[in-house]
RNA sequence: GGGGCUGUAGCUCAGGGGGAGAGCGCUUGACUCACAUUCAAGAGGUCCAGGGUUCAAAUCCCUGCAGCCCCA
């Protein structure tokens, strides 16, 4: 084979060529052979609203990463991709889109809106496809869906409606969280919490009836417009004879009750509280108590009612100053606190939320909570890591009814129907006539559903439900899903309790979740801040794999990560040693053919292959706990410390060697390890795995290593005689190197070295002698047996029993060798006399395992020995005349 | 108010009941025929503090301090 392979890699051009190369070639393609065993994920779909970020390049990193893994293990895989039409966020780009052309989607109407919102999805979609393709994602590409497909939509119709039918959606006034910027009422989580610098204003409210005043304290005088009642604690001793009585609310002139409720806290502010049954949640459930009336004071775009007189029509804030302004000037404003309190936003947009009370559509929860909880305490379902599970079950467990109507247009609209007699038809099929009266005129809800209403079908709407399709057969229940911690109760608690009510059945059996990935700084990502880092820029400088490779290494489960670029140059790099490792490989493998590994190997050939069957298995290991970083970190280890470092260099005696059948088998080696790392880098790195998969001589049936077997662990591969000599042999190379650098001797200059060790360690240094000549930049070695005499001019280092000397007559400054053998003494004798204590420790013998007690005895003797030894050099030394 | 996470080398972070790890940065030397996006050597840490469990704690438990997140 030829070999031309530049010397830097260049993704650029490698990763296009190659992804073209395996959707050609239908690798991605889920089989879904009868009886074969199935990995399953169903994808966490984009939102349609805009590019990929960072989050994004992260939960299709791991997905990819075990997808591609189980694939070559021999699985049935499939990997299902979608897009999500995310609601609220697209209706709002597309409505700023629409306002840089100076109009708004009322302009337009609804029909010409959503032809407009279409037109959005499709370029978003097409650009978000692209994106993924360049992360190298091995989606089945064939069954992609989206949301609001037409499957997708049957789908959360029949769920609507099934639900409506058992009624567990109901439609009622109750208070919602609506946005006046977005316009719609949104669900509890959909509520970002903010803890804001605030005032804690009191009113006085002047008796009716009765002599005195009640003072109010609250953090949005505003609302106060709509106040129905002041609300004291029954037990409290100040307000005991006030109750029943009147007071007069100031600046409307309407006569409110006074009420005792529980729920007042009698030692906040005054004790008594206003209520605004329209506007504050709490106080709407008092309301509901007591029967009180419900005035709207703030209207749907966050401006006052007509019906507050001379506060109509004014921004929320504005009517807030000068409320403020008004009670100050009937001396009716007592006292104006610093306060500090938590501010709902908008998590679309971010303007404050207007608790309200609006009509709209409900999910009942609890009925449909309660499986959803058994199955993940059973442990049917089960986080990873396990922490989050408590967040899972927190949340599940306190569940509120879920508000599924959003005043916008872009959605699944709502399947129900109103008639002018008053009946309302929920239906499968849009109905033609009112059953009840016959009337043909009907009008169907405006409002669409919660995005996440058809998020929480995804699992099995996308593998065809409601029909019982043999990819749902086959597929479901999925086998894991990888998210953010951030969307557990928004989608993963959702999914499964709608699968566990449709589909009777876990919608997967494991949540890998994951963290975020935050700027360098460590702040999230974010628009606003400017600070986001866009993951094509990263592929287009330094390819996928690199990106890939760093969010990978940079993550431990659910666990926050920073991205740098530091580390995403330690990844190019990274790949560059792969790319020039194979290189050498290749260069070396001309008229090579694979024929599997050779009965005659030398020990380093054994300890690399000895390594690499550790190296498979812990990895596979690693994987199988969603240990993916340290998976990741344990092949770089391998292919740059062991492989790299190591075996090549140790190879070239033999490669650059006259030996024909040394140069055999040392090429046999190298195309078995650099072949095998390949395929555990794989999964991380795609790209440069397969590009050099490819230049490799084939020596299986596969015309792709994307679609090759994964390593399994082989017992005849296993050599710990050679592992425990070859670690030897490299601590000797170490020693040697230290020795020299001590004395600022460069690689070029060789250096004579003398041995002296047992006679089995002897025989074994021996036989290692070229290769030690080779990485130690020695050239004459002596070899000494235990008696013989030392060399005096030298400089001295211990392995094991191994006694090494670098003699240097003339060079070697006496008396600074003599202050480093102590240096050295000072380390040895303060383990020695730790390890002594330990061995000697009576309780340590008799409870510690055998092995560990063991250990340590062999530690102690090691030690000591090692002191003897150096003892034995300083007495000499010194007796030549040093200090 | 409830729940959770984090605190390890100058920086960013892995790890985790029995001899402190990586990458980057720093110091020194080398363009050695795969690679200077490299190679070799080195310096650098009471593993936040205190208490408990244990033969043994950086690791498990409790408390505290500092920072962060989620929920109400």
């Amino acid at each position: 084979m030829a070999v031309n392979l530049p010397p830097v890699y260049e993704p650029e051009k490698v990763e296009d060529k190659i992804y073209q190369f395996w959707l050609e070639k239908n690798h991605f393609k889920a089989p879904r052979e009868e009886g074969k065993r199935t990995f399953t994920i169903v994808i966490p779909p984009p939102n349609v609203t805009g590019s990929l970020h960072m989050g994004h390049a992260l939960d299709n990193t791991i997905q990819d990463v075990i997808i591609r893994w189980r694939r070559m293990q021999g699985y049935d895989t499939l990997w299902l991709p979608g897009t999500d039409h995310a609601g609220i966020a697209t209706q709002n780009k597309v409505e700023e889109h629409l306002a840089s052309e100076g109009f708004s989607r009322h302009d337009l109407g609804r029909e010409k809106f959503l032809e407009r919102a279409w037109k959005w999805k499709e370029e978003y979609h097409a650009r978000i496809l692209k994106q993924l393709y360049k992360l190298g994602v091995s989606c089945d590409w064939s069954r992609e869906r989206f949301t609001m497909d037409e499957g997708c939509s049957r789908a959360v119709r029949e769920v609507f409606v099934s639900l409506y039918e058992q009624g567990l959606i109901y439609r009622g006034d109750y208070m919602v969280n609506w946005c006046p910027r977005c316009h719609t009422a949104i669900s509890d989580i959909e509520v970002e919490h903010e803890e804001k610098a605030s005032t804690l204003t009191h009113v006085r409210y002047p008796g009716v009836g009765w002599d005195g005043s009640i003072v109010v304290a609250t953090t949005r005088p505003e609302t106060m417009l709509g106040d129905t009642a002041v609300a004291v604690h029954p037990d409290d001793q100040r307000y005991q004879g006030l109750v029943g009585k009147k007071v007069l609310l100031p600046l409307m002139n309407r006569e409110i009750p006074i009420i005792a409720d529980e729920y007042v806290d009698p030692s906040f502010g005054s004790g008594a509280v206003k209520i605004t049954p329209a506007h504050d949640p709490n106080d709407f459930e008092i309301g509901q108590r007591h029967g009180l009336e419900t005035i709207r004071a703030i209207g749907n775009r966050g401006t006052m009612t007509p019906e507050m007189g001379k506060y109509a029509g004014m921004d929320r804030y504005e009517a807030r100053r000068q409320i403020l302004d008004d009670l100050e000037k009937l001396g009716l404003l007592e006292q104006v606190d610093d306060y500090i309190h938590a501010v709902g936003h908008c998590q679309r947009c971010n303007t404050e939320i207007e608790p309200l009370v609006s009509l709209q559509w409900f999910v009942r929860m609890k009925p449909l909570a309660e499986p959803a909880v058994e199955v993940v305490k059973e442990g049917k379902t089960s986080f990873i890591p396990e922490r989050f599970t408590r967040t899972y079950l927190n949340w599940m467990e306190n569940i509120r009814d879920w508000c599924i109507s959003r005043q916008i247009w872009w959605g699944h609209r709502i399947p129900a129907w109103y008639c002018s007699c008053g009946k309302v038809i929920v239906s499968r099929e849009d109905p033609a006539v009112c059953p009840s009266c016959g009337q043909a005129e009907l009008e169907q809800d405006p409002d669409v559903l919660d995005t996440w209403f058809s998020s929480a079908l995804w699992p099995f709407s996308t593998l065809g439900w409601p029909e019982i399709t043999a990819d749902l057969k086959h597929y479901f229940p999925t086998s894991v899903l990888v998210t953010g911690y951030d969307i557990i109760s928004f989608w993963v608690a959702r999914m499964i309790f709608m699968s566990l009510a449709f589909m009777k059945d876990i919608p997967f059996s494991e949540v890998s979740v994951h963290g975020l990935v935050r700027d360098a700084l460590g702040r999230k990502m974010s628009k606003s801040l400017g600070n986001g880092v866009d993951p094509l820029e990263v592929i287009e400088k330094y390819g996928a794999d690199t990106l890939r490779f760093t969010l990978i290494t940079g993550q431990a489960p659910g666990n926050d990560q920073r991205f740098r670029y530091e580390n995403v140059e330690a990844s190019r790099n990274f790949s560059n040693k792969i790319w020039n490792a194979s290189r050498y490989v290749l260069m070396n493998l001309e008229e090579f053919q694979p024929a599997g590994l050779p009965a005659v190997l030398n020990r380093h050939d054994r300890w690399i292959l000895d390594r690499f069957n550790q190296v498979a298995e812990k990895t596979t290991a690693l994987l199988e706990q969603y240990e993916l970083g340290e998976a990741a970190r344990t092949v770089y280890d391998f292919i740059w410390g062991d492989f790299c470092d190591w075996y090549i260099e140790l190879s070239k005696v033999y490669l650059y060697g006259k030996d024909e059948e040394k140069k055999e088998r040392t090429k046999a080696v190298l195309y078995y390890v650099l072949e095998g790392a390949m395929r555990l880098l794989h999964p991380f790195m795609p790209f440069i795995s397969e590009e050099i998969w490819q230049h490799l001589p084939r020596s299986s049936k596969k015309d792709a290593l994307v679609i090759s077997s994964w390593p399994e662990p082989r017992d005849n591969l296993e050599d710990q005689q050679a592992r425990r000599e070859m670690e030897l042999v490299m601590e000797v190379i170490r020693a040697i190197r230290n020795l020299r650098s001590e004395i600022g001797l460069s690689t070029g200059q060789k250096s004579p070295v003398i041995l002296q060790a047992p006679r089995e360690l002897l025989t074994l240094l021996r036989q290692e002698q070229t290769f030690i000549e080779k990485l130690a930049w020695v050239e004459q070695v002596t070899f000494l047996q235990d008696v013989e005499e030392k060399p005096s001019q030298a400089l001295t280092a211990l392995v094991e029993e191994i006694e090494i000397y670098l003699p240097l007559e003339g060079v070697i400054d006496l008396s600074q060798e003599i202050t480093r053998l102590e240096k050295e003494m000072q380390g040895v004798e303060k383990e020695l006399t730790r390890a002594a204590a330990k061995s000697a420790n009576k309780s340590f013998i008799d409870k510690a395992p055998a092995d560990v007690v063991e250990k340590e005895r062999n530690k102690k003797e090691e030690l000591s020995a090692k002191q003897e030894k150096l003892l034995a050099r300083l007495g000499e030394l010194r007796k030549l005349g040093g200090a």
